[in-house]
DNA sequence: GTCTATATAATGATAGAC
DNA sequence: GTCTATCATTATATAGAC
């Protein structure tokens, strides 16, 4: 495949992955997306030769930027407390987006359960990556027993601040949320 | 109108309810309800003459359900703690929809925010019933000052529980983390 | 009130010219 | 690689017979 080919590839998925966090998958066409890269339909199937092709390519493009975001932090930080606060700082950092349309992985999670997708899975992958790392976390910090425990809990609030700042346009609750889960992660790791 | 019209609009009304729970709003078609409840496509237009008018009567039948439901509560439930137990417990009494489905209101935000749909705020409006009922019982509990920042954080906290409960379709997770939200209403409420 | 057509638009997908 | 047809299917919605 020549470069110029890889190149436009690359553009597809991400004029698709951001589509589909904005309007949703099942919302989201082949023309939406041909259109945002300025291509016709027909040289779409060029590259991906159907939806179930292009969902899959965005998940595994959104899978590998999340493994290199949390390998480039375990580098970055070395200690796990501040690790787990910039994973919470995701929140107040993509605070525009959130509060616009959620959680881009825990809105098509909740949109692929309802439409029985196969690639509901692949979705729920990248929550179980977070998960598994944040469990990793917390393990190192002594919570031993808790580990898995807490990071579920923090997965959990993490989805209800985003789902309830999202229905409500509210990024105020978002920001004092965040304050509040700061908090709670000290009173969690201070012993 | 007739009464067998009006039986029937009920019951239309009832299975599209359910069919935009289980499947979701766009992808839950006109053929569907029609089916669900035995009668040809022309006939459901008699009743209702576009996808807005369904919906909008789903959304008006559920926030009727919901005022009934805490007007009861209200009246079987003197003290203000123990109603807000019951609020809690709707996620253990539905486990098995919240699992397999989310919630029934937050996922349909979710999904009709990224359709831009003009019913949104006629969605929300149910979260906004339940935030202004809790923000009241709080506020009786002599919480006057955090009320409404008590509703909302426990709000949040369900649709945390829920959207990642249906994600790993994990009901042991959901009853765990209900009983932690039991813990953290005591330790709000006693002083 | 209930039904059978039918109109119309959009979508996912294919074929083939260049 | 990129494009222009084009097909088949489905969806919302309407018209009109009974």
């Amino acid at each position: 495949m020549g470069q110029k080919g890889d190149a436009l590839r690359q553009r597809i998925i991400a004029a698709a992955d951001q589509l589909f966090y904005e309007q949703g998958y099942e919302n989201t066409s082949f023309s939406d997306i041909a259109n945002a890269v300025n291509i016709s339909r027909g040289n779409f199937y060029f590259y991906f030769k159907s939806k179930n092709d292009i969902l899959s390519a965005v998940l595994s493009a959104r899978l590998d930027d999340v493994r290199a975001m949390l390998e480039e932090w375990e580098t970055l930080y070395p200690a796990p407390k501040l690790r787990i606060i910039h994973y919470i700082d995701i929140l107040t950092t993509n605070q525009s987006n959130v509060t616009k349309h959620g959680c881009p992985i825990g809105s098509l999670c909740t949109e692929l359960v309802k439409l029985s997708h196969d690639m509901q899975s692949q979705a729920t992958s990248i929550f179980a990556l977070f998960c598994h790392w944040l469990t990793a976390q917390f393990f190192q910090l002594g919570q031993k027993r808790n580990a898995r425990r807490l990071a579920m809990h923090l997965l959990a609030r993490g989805q209800g601040i985003a789902s309830i700042a999202n229905a409500f346009n509210d990024a105020k609750f978002l920001q004092r949320e965040v304050k509040s889960l700061k908090i709670w992660l000290d009173e969690v790791t201070q012993d």
